[in-house]
Parts: structure tokens; C-alpha cells; sequence
DNA sequence: CCCTAAAAAGATAAAAAATGTCTTGTTAGG
DNA sequence: CCTAACAAGACATTTTTTATCTTTTTAGGG
């Protein structure tokens, strides 16, 4: 349980690909995807999805492609993970008040916050600089 | 991400709620069922699962239904989870050698090692003792 | 020795999510 | 205005989840 799934591993591939070239160098999308062993079109996808957050910043026509949207050690794995497999959420309740019928005394309740907390934590203190090892 | 499906869900409320009840009193799956609102043919399928592995044990015929495997207080949530949804696995290259193919320096792989290791201590120290608060 | 109660096991089915693909639109450079 | 490249949305396939149904096995009681 709780797999990663194929989208969140090729979005990390595809980024930590990313934060590993020279900061200035525009990548092609179909580059990246040869790179890192991942249909084009689904990386297109998501990497539209890190655009959207600022993840990465995209340039349009001749010469286009993308580039990072901030340092490599400015951007964390929880980030990237979260752009695309969203908020992590061990079990529906840890999300928000009310959202667990079971409400009041629900004893498992803190054990998924506590779950997520620490998730959270492993993945936040880890950079694409780390990933890349530049 | 990462959330716990239905199925573990309901194991949880069915288990803990077995746990609630008097250490002897034999409990039909029907009245579990509809005492944590889970469809009973499901979970019937989930107490089988814990059947097995002896988180449960069953007694068929006139007077059968489940009684829990061992004290409450012996069972842990980490336990209660992988037995329907399997092990902790955040990644695939964490299960084991050779399982992720960009092998030998995957920089990510120690992180995922990590998310494993934090989720099933906290999992690990949550007894049934704890959830049912007796 | 049957009848009924109860779980076990296996087959099947509907719904949702994951995993892609394809087409069309938009933007920019030459 | 032609081509390169990303953006956006519709569509299709496969897998997983979420069940349900039927048949079988086990056990107790009359």
C-alpha cells in the first residue's frame, strides 16, 4: 500500500532529469521523455501540471521547452509529488474536519495525522538538489 | 496520495470493533457488519484475510462467528493494514534488490526507504488496545 | 441423520482510477 | 505565413477497487 503512483515516478524522473542539466539549458519535453524512459505525451501532462505551480517555466514555439522554475535546492520532493499525486492524505479523515462520519471519537483519527506528518517531513527536507546530485 | 482504501478502512473499524467487545463474546460477522456500516459480503472477505493470519479466529456452524486472534493489546495497526493492503511500499524500489530498474544510483530510493521506515513505526506502535479505548 | 446456522471460497460484475493517446489550439521565431 | 514547440481537452484501454452472488464446508441441535 500507499505506492507511488506511475505518474508521481515519472514526474520526479522527469524533474530531478531537469534539475541535473545546466540551469540555463532549455529542454525539449520530447528530450526529457527519451531521457528518462517515459511516453512524451504523458510527460507533457504533468509537466504541465509543475508549469501551472511554477514548478517549471515553459516557452512556447522555436526554441522552446522548459527550465526550472527555481533552484534545484529551492524545490522539494514533497512539492513535486504533491503537483501531481496531490495532497498527502494517508486516509480521507486526516484531511479536514468533518470530513470523517465517524467524527467525534475517532480514535484512529490522530495516528493518520501523525502518519502524515512524519511523510511529510521525509519528503520536505529533500531537494531536487539532493536528487540530482550536482 | 497515499490514502488507505475502503477495504483497509473498513478492516480497521471491523477489527477495532471486535476489539471493543468482551474478550469472549463470540461476534457474528452480520452484527459487526452493521455496527461499523460496512457492507457484510465485503467485509466477510476482509475477517477472512485476518482469518488466516490469525489476527482472527473463526468459528463455523450454530454459534460460530469471530472472536480476535490475540489480546488486543498484541495487535498492532501495522499489522491490521498489511494484512489487506499488503506491505508499506511508497516505491517499488523500496520492496527490494534489483525492483527498480534505474538501479545502482537512484538517488530517490533512500529517500522512499525512509517514508517506509517512519509510517511503520508509527503504524507499529498503535495496538487495537489503543484504538478500541477500553 | 437431517436441518439450519454460520463462515470459506470462488466466480462474476459494476464503477472508478490509472495510464496512455490523439486532435486541435496557442504561442513564438524566422 | 510556416514551422516548432507547448497547452488543453477529448477519447480509449487497462487495471484496481468495490462490491455481490453462488456454492461449499463446518458445526450444533433436534
Amino acid at each position: 500500500m500507499m505506492e507511488l503512483t506511475r505518474k508521481g515516478e515519472y514526474a520526479i524522473r522527469g524533474i530531478v532529469y531537469l534539475a541535473s542539466q545546466p540551469a540555463d539549458r532549455v529542454c525539449l519535453l520530447s528530450d526529457i521523455a527519451a531521457a528518462v524512459d517515459v511516453p512524451a505525451t504523458f510527460l507533457a501532462k504533468i509537466f504541465q501540471q509543475f508549469s501551472k505551480i511554477g514548478l517549471v517555466k515553459s516557452y512556447r514555439g522555436t526554441g522552446g521547452g522548459f527550465l526550472l522554475g527555481r533552484l534545484p535546492e529551492k524545490i522539494t520532493l514533497l512539492e513535486v509529488v504533491e503537483a501531481v499525486e496531490g495532497p498527502i492524505t494517508p486516509n480521507r479523515c486526516v484531511v479536514g474536519p468533518g470530513e470523517c462520519i465517524r467524527d467525534v471519537s475517532c480514535t484512529v483519527h490522530p495516528v493518520w495525522k501523525r502518519v502524515q506528518g512524519k511523510v511529510r517531513d521525509v519528503l520536505e527536507e529533500v531537494t531536487l538538489k539532493d536528487l540530482a546530485g550536482v
